[in-house]
DNA sequence: AAGACCAGCAACCGCCACAGC
DNA sequence: CGCTGTGGCGGTTGCTGGTCT
């Protein structure tokens, strides 16, 4: 006799989730947080297994998911940290802030995989010069483990360090990023800024899957979207409008944070316009992110300093001939 | 135009680790 | 110390939309 399935329960829905499924979700961890997924069926009614709305929180509403293509810096990495890692999905996730475990594993099956196979079959050994990788060296997995450990934790560090010197003003920061970013014309204040920012982006995650459940509807209008998209965020934001001019609000904190980044890995990843990155690294956003995975580079950062020191350490333990 | 094929991606499944009892 | 419940992870499946013939 095997183990019962966790999902085995009559009633239990499968496949897609819709759009209401995911705002009950969503609303539901507004309030409560994150965790004891297995309270989440219960209480919000969802007809889903706990483990199912764990996933379609982590690897879909979760704040501060990039989606859409690759760049090229995260193939390099990609490819790099595989060769390294193995197919240790969730450690290499940890290096690509914004990415999800299970979309690097789409993505390296789907097309990084082959694209090295070709590689590969294209004849010479160091064809893969180009991402930076030498596939065929071999490697110590512990020490790199270790090595890659210690560089999440010790950069966790550093950043904490770098906004606690002064975490009174870290907390001015805090409340004046969440006031901004659900208060642009200044109006109207919410209730629960801290959690609110974080689920800001949730909600954005939920209305761009929605723009593409509307998709279809004959001209649907850009207006119609954009109200949807509100109706979402005033109700998420309770009551306020977190549209994208949110972003502005979380502005400040992100320069401090980029500094820190700045001063942490030597190069600009937080560019303040990028609101994109703004948003997801607002400080609520990366103390809630915290629990998976460190925000430790840009969206479109030149080739950064943890790969270099990847790419000096294979060539090292090259010339030692690991 | 229609069917076959393929690629991408969301979601599921099963195993494992760990904490609490 | 063993059992149980829960969450996390990696492999896999199956649906959907796009491309090819």
């Amino acid at each position: 006799m095997g183990r019962p399935p966790c999902c085995d329960k009559e009633g239990v829905k499968k496949g897609p989730w819709t759009p209401e499924e995911d705002i009950i979700l969503v609303s539901y961890i507004q309030e409560h947080g994150p965790g004891n997924w297995k309270a989440v069926p219960n209480h919000t009614g969802l007809l889903r297994c706990s483990k199912s709305c764990r996933l379609r929180w982590t690897n879909y509403l979760r704040p501060g998911i990039k989606r859409g293509n690759f760049t090229d810096q995260e193939d390099k990495m990609i490819i790099h940290l595989q060769a390294l890692l193995g197919n240790r999905w969730a450690a290499i996730a940890a290096y690509l802030p914004q990415r999800t475990d299970n979309d690097i594993k789409n993505y390296w099956n789907t097309y990084l995989k082959k694209k090295l196979k070709k590689l590969e079959a294209g004849g010479c050994e160091g064809s893969l010069g180009d991402v930076g990788v030498s596939v065929s060296q071999p490697m110590s997995r512990g020490q790199w483990e270790r090595r890659l450990q210690t560089d999440i934790h010790m950069a966790k560090k550093a950043l904490t360090e770098a906004l606690s010197p002064n975490k009174a003003y870290a907390s001015t920061l805090l409340a004046e990023s969440n006031s901004n970013l659900f208060n642009d014309n200044g109006s109207n204040n919410t209730t629960k800024p801290t959690q609110s920012i974080c689920y800001a982006s949730s909600a954005d995650n939920i209305a761009r899957l929605l723009k593409g459940w509307m998709k279809n509807a004959p001209k649907a209008s850009r207006a119609a979207s954009a109200v949807t998209q509100n109706s979402f965020y005033n109700n998420l934001a309770g009551g306020d409008t977190a549209s994208s001019e949110g972003t502005k609000g979380s502005t400040s904190s992100s320069v401090e944070l980029s500094e820190a980044f700045e001063s942490l890995f030597g190069y600009e990843s937080l560019d303040s316009s990028n609101s994109e990155f703004s948003q997801s690294l607002s400080p609520e956003a990366t103390l809630f992110q915290d629990e998976s995975k460190p925000d430790i580079a840009g969206v479109d950062m030149p080739f950064n300093l943890l790969e270099q020191w990847l790419l000096d350490d294979a060539a090292c333990q090259q010339k030692l001939g690991f």
